[in-house]
DNA sequence: CTTACTCGTTATGATATTATAATAAGATAC
DNA sequence: GTATCTTATTATAATATCATAACGAGTAAG
């Protein structure tokens, strides 16, 4: 009837050197009892039982100055797979259980994108990747942009891609996969990486602002990423201010799109140039090419620049004024777009967080690159798999004893 | 040489069976094993312990429906007292050891009082309300205003009282009290009364505004106050926004003094008539008096405190967004001024949160008045005294070993 | 008004965890 | 180069915790 409580204990504890293991890459069994204070003895049984049943395996012995050889996650036993995707383009990572790199890939979106075809290209991304495992594919991760609904899988609304309202994904690669699968927001995913391996190792809590076409914000509180209710926290593009043209989204006002939309509406308003003709001529324009425009000598653009390392500042100023973080990670092409919007944000930014806070706080660039969503998105089936909560043990344990009775009924 | 896992570990249980009644005022032994996932057996033994040792009693045999008479605090093992004062005024609660008000008390404080007297009267309250308990005074809780530096148990700096940078707030009270004495953020320490037994009761994410002469917020997550480094998080009032008068602090546009300057300053550019004059003649005016004048029919001052409601919806609406929590807890006079600022300030926050967030968070009233504050500090004693937290609990035994070791060497 | 059930509690034997001491081997001091 | 210290690991005995069954007192069903 009810949960084994002995047993749950016990799957707690093992996961839990599971996931430590996983994060250290490698230890002994005497760090594996410190750390996760477990007696020494129970923890060489422990681990004796997690050797022989596959999961873990000493390494070379001239490794440790003492004692027996360090522990390793056995990377044959599986492999996790992540998948990130935007309005530009889509990543996918494969790794295998030690979380190491197997297989990467990228692909190119069109502009204007088709709904289907958005989905067809994650999923023959997600298929090619998983046809090259040569070892059992534990789990998808699929790291989704825009409002996210973890629960049911789905994409809610993203406004950089057409018709992009209520989106099925998990169903979808449901139809196409056994694997576990789940859907998460893929700026969490991101701050999941650069927790796990990334600038945010060994931090307890730190935000991990992105600003790309859109922005997003991860936040992690104790060493664990928060969701809030209906995983919904963090939607930093939505926050509101009032500006001298009324009312004005962050995400108008910093990412790359409403930036690019905000400054071609200026520049009709004001005296054409040659620079700018050329930036108004072009049918797609990037923030490259303002920069570009704006680095020849256009003053009028290298204030609109200005003006985005000002704005930048004082949204992360705002967010470490909340949060007191131990730093925040910036993620994206746009914090380093260029030196002028660089510079100004660490001034404001500086200028508008309150001295105490700032004695901690600082910015940092985040250090696993453009698959960080991807490489999240496959780390997170390691704690999916493993989880070291009580909750969703219990949950895991129910579904499995609710699997068995249907295969004893049928 | 190293604390004791087995002890440390058979603390924190006690420590978590002492809290879990602590807050749900009542309950069974079977209760609490559910509820901590501790065997039935061992609670029982534990409850046993815990009763022969004076902290816990049975209460009434009869209001158990089922087995033995519910478990309840020993009120007379203890009592705490906290101190929570502001720019006005500080506000005493001395209650029991189960939580329950024993005394309170409330003074005032003129204006421009001088540090060195602000120290002396909360001083002389705590020492008033100490003289009249009948039961060891177990620790003393001060709820302090303004940028509050836990660790030393200083103020670093409060606006809103003359002079008052580097508080040492601890120090002066440990000169005065023998027992164990903490400082916290006065809204954390209102936080943590709403979590226990005020509007945040079982909510296990919820953000508590409080605005009132200055703003500030308190965080709550997975069911703990959120800190930050530094103990700094929640500096809501130095939150920025670029306005048509330039950047502002939030401090100034939504609490009641920044409201009020602000509002002297904007008559001052319009023409006058009576209301407004009479505003001006007075000495000290009130965000009170201005709403009279105001709903006298005033329309400039009706449109400012449409302002005043809307910075308001803003503000929560972005904490919304932000945090994504179950519900925003107000506390302090502004939000409940006048009903224009309540209905512009709920009309925006549902405008500019997100449709998906909106579903669950909510605006409501803080439930516990305006001794909230004092309420939290008196009631953090108790988890300070019996921690649930590995580090705190270790950091306990070395200090008791080390006076102990002074004390044989003496 | 009886019977079967649920719930809170406790007794008992089985199991898990810890404290302690013992061992082995690298590191450090002299 | 030897003696001492530190560190990682294990064996053993003491202790804590759990699963299970048993008990008694309310509750619901008939």
């Amino acid at each position: 009837m009810h949960p084994r409580p002995r047993e749950t204990k016990l799957a707690i504890k093992k996961n839990g050197i599971l996931n430590e293991v996983f994060r250290s890459g490698s230890c002994q069994r005497f760090d594996l009892a410190r750390r996760l204070n477990i007696n020494a003895t129970m923890m060489g049984n422990y681990v004796e039982e997690l050797i022989s049943a596959g999961l873990l395996v000493e390494g070379d012995p001239a490794a440790a100055s003492r004692g027996r050889a360090p522990l390793h996650l056995n990377p044959q036993r599986g492999c996790f797979l992540g998948i990130d995707f935007e309005a530009l383009r889509a990543r996918g990572i494969l790794c295998d259980f030690a979380g190491e790199v197997l297989e990467r890939k990228e692909v190119s979106f069109r502009n204007n994108i088709s709904r289907e075809n958005v989905l067809n290209r994650i999923l023959k991304l997600a298929k090619e990747l998983a046809d090259r495992a040569d070892r059992p594919l534990l789990s998808i991760g699929i790291a989704a942009p825009g409002q996210v609904d973890c629960e049911s899988g789905r994409v809610l609304h993203y406004r950089l891609l057409s018709d992009f309202d209520q989106v099925p994904l998990r169903d979808r690669f449901e139809q196409a996969f056994e694997t576990a699968l789940f859907v998460e927001d893929n700026i969490r995913a991101l701050a999941y990486a650069e927790l796990l391996r990334g600038s945010g190792k060994g931090s307890r809590n730190f935000l991990c602002l992105a600003v790309r076409s859109g922005i997003g914000l991860g936040i992690v509180i104790d060493g664990k990423l928060y969701s809030g209710s209906n995983s919904m926290a963090g939607e930093v593009g939505y926050l509101v201010f009032n500006t001298t043209q009324g009312p004005q989204l962050a995400t108008d006002l910093v990412s790359a799109k409403g930036f690019v939309d905000s400054t071609l509406k200026l520049i009709n308003t004001q005296k054409m140039t040659t620079g700018r003709k050329q930036l108004l001529d072009k049918e797609e324009v990037t923030l490259a090419d303002i920069i570009s425009v704006a680095e020849a000598g256009d003053d009028v653009l290298l204030e609109q620049l200005k003006q985005l390392g000002k704005h930048l500042g004082m949204l992360t100023a705002n967010l470490a004024n909340l949060f007191a973080p131990e730093k925040i990670v910036l993620a994206g092409e746009v914090p380093n777009c260029s030196l002028v919007v660089r510079q100004q944000m660490e001034r404001t930014f500086r200028q508008y967080t309150l001295p105490q806070i700032l004695t901690t706080v600082y910015l940092e660039d985040g250090s696993l690159g453009g698959f960080a969503g991807a490489l999240g998105a496959a780390w997170m089936g390691f704690t999916r798999i493993f989880p070291v909560d009580e909750e969703t043990l219990i949950q895991q344990a129910k579904e499995k004893q609710q699997a068995k009775h249907l295969t004893t009924k049928v």
